[in-house]
DNA sequence: ACCGACAGACAGAGCGTTCTGTTTGTGGGC
DNA sequence: GCCCACAAACAGAACGCTCTGTCTGTCGGT
């Protein structure tokens, strides 16, 4: 047989099959534009099923807005695994880069849910508020280990470089995230010390 | 969807009201959240007035964002009609920072629309499209006029940071839209110049 | 008399959600 | 092995509601 042990604590494979689908459907069309008939049909599932395992539309939404929250968390841990503390913050950039080229890029799925559900309570608005919340952390942390003199400023800046590359290379291409790359290399390499009034020292010719 | 609208005849106050409560309703709640029956109400005004001068929603949510892009570009025209076009680019930031201070500012119309209809052929997403080309040939001119070495990697720069302003704002406040124009008030200080002698990255795209 | 706006009923479709059954696989006594 | 209970996924009808878009008829101003 070869059968694994499908506990009751194990989560059932019709569930990562909803979700799965749902991810496909949200990410590309809209949460709003796909109906729940859509999405069963995209997993082979039974509508008792997915409201079984959700409750409603709305937690499916929440959902994969977490799935994809975890992905995003995972492949920025793997891919910072091997970078020195100190250039986390401009290698973020060249994964944002390798990320709008993937031929599936169509921005930010976090971005997208925010646009689509006006309410903030919505619970994969709840998702996403968290979501930011720790990239903000994470940024602070990396702009103190670039030497950045005021790293609560350079990182805002950075916060406002990400999502800017992300919503304009949806727009206009990847050729925007090289722009925010470069412009994140610029402020990085200064310390952010342009901020205090102070040139960079050593940055006269 | 696409049919012709109400060109021939002289604009009536119901066309007006109609996408004045459009623009209200659509833009705090959603485009697909609010239905046309909504719309009526808050116009105070007959359904077939609207399928009279809009032919079908999707007219009238074109129509939303081309008043919404016209009213922004007559904002930008007098808001820079007495600053000096070096210092025009950076200019764009404050008025961006007082834009997000408005108590009703929800993030851009544009890029929500952009996020609710996936369909790039929808007649609004042409609008948003025509909008974002010609923002991009201003910041091109405008970094020009403020001496860049590079005036499209610059406007590329300078589009990023517009963007993510906005989005940053949207969710964490205004302070997002003072640390963009912090950063491009380095970068314009600069010229660009930290460019030149530095292997850009992505330049052969 | 005509034109534009009004109010509102209407059709047809789609929506999220609940419900009724049926099928399938698993595992424990006999 | 065999039977039965049980849980879970299945299929799909039905419900109540909302949606877009059409259509009818009335009213007021020119």
């Amino acid at each position: 047989m070869a059968k694994e042990p499908n506990t009751h604590l194990t989560p059932s494979p019709v569930r990562d099959r909803l979700i799965d689908a749902a991810d496909r459907l949200f990410y590309s069309e809209g949460v709003r534009a796909v109906s729940v008939d859509r999405v069963l049909d995209e997993a082979e599932a039974a509508k008792a099923s997915l409201y079984a395992h959700f409750g409603c539309k709305d937690q499916l939404v929440a959902a994969y807005v977490q799935r994809r929250v975890d992905v995003c968390r995972a492949r920025l841990e793997a891919t910072m695994a091997d970078v020195p503390p100190a250039d986390r913050a401009l290698h973020l950039f060249d994964w944002v880069v390798e990320q709008t080229q993937q031929p599936d890029f169509r921005g930010c799925p976090v971005m997208h849910v925010v646009s689509e559900l006006a309410d903030a309570r919505h619970p994969a608005r709840v998702v996403a508020a968290e979501q930011r919340t720790w990239m903000h952390r994470q940024l602070v942390t990396w702009a103190r280990a670039a030497g950045a003199a005021d790293p609560h400023r350079v990182a805002g800046a950075l916060q406002v470089l990400l999502d800017g590359a992300v919503a304009a290379a949806e727009q206009d291409g990847p050729q925007r995230a090289h722009d925010a790359r470069w412009l994140a290399e610029q402020l990085l390499s200064q310390g952010g010390a342009a901020a205090a009034g102070r040139p960079a020292p050593g940055s006269g010719h």
